[in-house]
Order: structure tokens, then sequence, then C-alpha cells
DNA sequence: TATTGTTATACTCTATAACTATA
DNA sequence: TATAGTTATAGAGTATAACAATA
């Protein structure tokens, strides 16, 4: 179990204050952060966070082939198998055969995986109160607001 | 040479809108763009992003242990090895012997470290620059004021 | 015995290359 | 020839373990 008041780093006292305004750790260390908090949060599911990522992306697009899941979360198609294989080995999502293309495979989300989805995402969403809790609700907004902007969406 | 519009990803109209509003995807892919940029501004200077922000450290903080050092930018003492040999490669920092204990240095920036700093500090902002120009100043100023609380600083 | 710097090693993550079966 | 999925392999990055020198 992992304190609450460490969640940024072991001793975050040691750190230097010479990178404390520089954009690179700050963006860094808060997705670490974000990060180790939601691996925690996934654990318990069985679920890695990139196989939380495709779950979502399965169940809000599919039926897809496995390249376009790869492709819509950023992967490369050799990093989706592995994926893929999670999900599949929870249940959470079928390899069925694409219907006229018989190389592929139309990946679909299972009535099962559908209720992991929800499971993790409400785990996700505590773990993520928690990485917030130093903010007000307009200082989240706004964080995600600029972080949006800056990928221009 | 890579385009101002391909910032992020190598197609963003591919990305899946499912993982649009998690904050995961959003602070890592900020980070990964922040650092694609960083790296290549930071190229032409031979310096590694965690080269630059060792010599900041070492600027700042110096002169000080290899091992303080590994502390204060939050890595393992081995992986400070290959960080202090490329800043010593680059003669701006200087592996001089401690004054009471022969098992440790004393890192300590040199003069012409403190002008490769300096041109690492404005090729950086210049990339952010770049990274930020979506945002308006006032953005930009949340956004690092967000960052630096969710870090209790 | 403990600590500093170092090296060798292992582990994680991800991509590239090569294979197969289809198209 | 090209593509979908797979496997084997390699590379980057970083940590753990073990070592010599020193405390």
């Amino acid at each position: 179990m992992i304190s609450e008041t460490i969640i940024f780093t072991a001793m975050a006292g040691e750190l230097s204050s010479a990178l404390d305004g520089r954009l690179g750790p700050l963006l860094g260390r808060a997705h670490d952060a974000h990060r180790r908090l939601s691996v925690a949060a996934l654990e318990p599911l069985e679920l890695s966070p990139k196989g939380y990522g495709a779950l979502a992306i399965v169940a809000a697009d599919g039926p897809l082939k496995q390249q376009r899941l790869a492709q819509r979360q950023g992967v490369d198609r050799t990093t989706a198998v592995a994926v893929v294989d999670e999900l599949e080995r929870l249940g959470a999502v079928k390899r069925q055969r694409h219907a006229t293309d018989r190389r592929a495979y139309a990946l679909e989300v299972t009535p099962r995986g559908r209720r992991l989805l929800a499971a993790a995402e409400q785990a996700v969403a505590e773990a993520e109160e928690r990485f917030l809790a130093p903010l007000t609700p307009g200082e989240r907004q706004t964080l995600r607001a600029a972080l949006r902007r800056l990928q221009g969406s």
C-alpha cells in the first residue's frame, strides 16, 4: 500500500528545486504519478493501463480489426497482439473472424467486457480523485482543457 | 525535420475519440510531445534531456556528490554514471575529488557548462513555445500552476 | 560494516524484420 | 504484390546485484 503523501516520488523532499519550474519534469512526474495510481487501481481487475485503453476503444468503436485498434490506440500492431491476448484471457473481448476477410479479426467486446470496463472506469476515477485532490474543480477543468487544446482537439 | 502539425502523433486523426477525455492519455501524449520537441532542440548541443536536467542541477546546487545528484534528479545512482559521463565528455562538468571523502566526487559545473546550459535553456524555450502555441499566456500559466500544485509545491 | 562510484546483468516496454495465411 | 496477425529479435531505458576502494 502506497501512502497518499508519496504519490509523486519516494521522497519529493530530496528533489532539486532547480527543475521545479520546468515543463518537462512537471509533465513527466504528473504522468508517472497518474500512471502509478492507475496501475494500482486496475491491478485487482488484472487489467493493464494499455488493456484498459484498448477495452475502451473496442467497446466504443468495435467491431474492428486488430490493426485498426492498434492505429486508434497509437501503438504498433505487434504491440496490440499482447494487449488483445490479455483482454481475451479475461473474456473481455472476442476474436471473431471478419466476415469478408479471413486474415483479419472482428474484435468485439463481450458482456463481461462491458462490466469489466465499467468497474475499471470506476476504479480509475477513484484513483484520479486522489491524484487531483490538490486542485479545485475549476482548476481540474482548466487542466483538462489545456491538455486537450495542446493536442489540437 | 518534423512538421509543426505532427507534434503529437504521426496521424492524430487515426486516434480513437474514446480516449479523448481521459487524463492518462492526455498527460502521456503531452509529455511525449514535449519530450520529442526537447530531444530535437537539444540534439545540436549533443545533450540528452536527462543530461540537460543534471547540468541544471549541478549548476544550481553544486558542488555535490554524484549520489546526491542522482537523488535530486530522482534517478538511481547507477543511472547517474552515464549522465555525468555525458556531461564530462562535453566538458560541462568536472569530476573533482571530494575534499574529505576520497570515495566521492565533488561535481562542479565549468564555465563551458554554464554557456552550454544557457544555450540549452534557450533551445528548449523555443521548442516549448511551439509546444504551447495553442494556449494563451493565461492558459499556460494556469497549466503550469496546476501541474505544480499536483506535486505539492 | 557501510558507503561511493562502477560494471555486469536483468527486466520492461516497444518497435523492426521476418514468417504464414490469406487477399 | 500487398495485407492481417504472429513470432523472434533488437533497442532504449532503467533498475538490482556485485565489486573495489574508502570510510
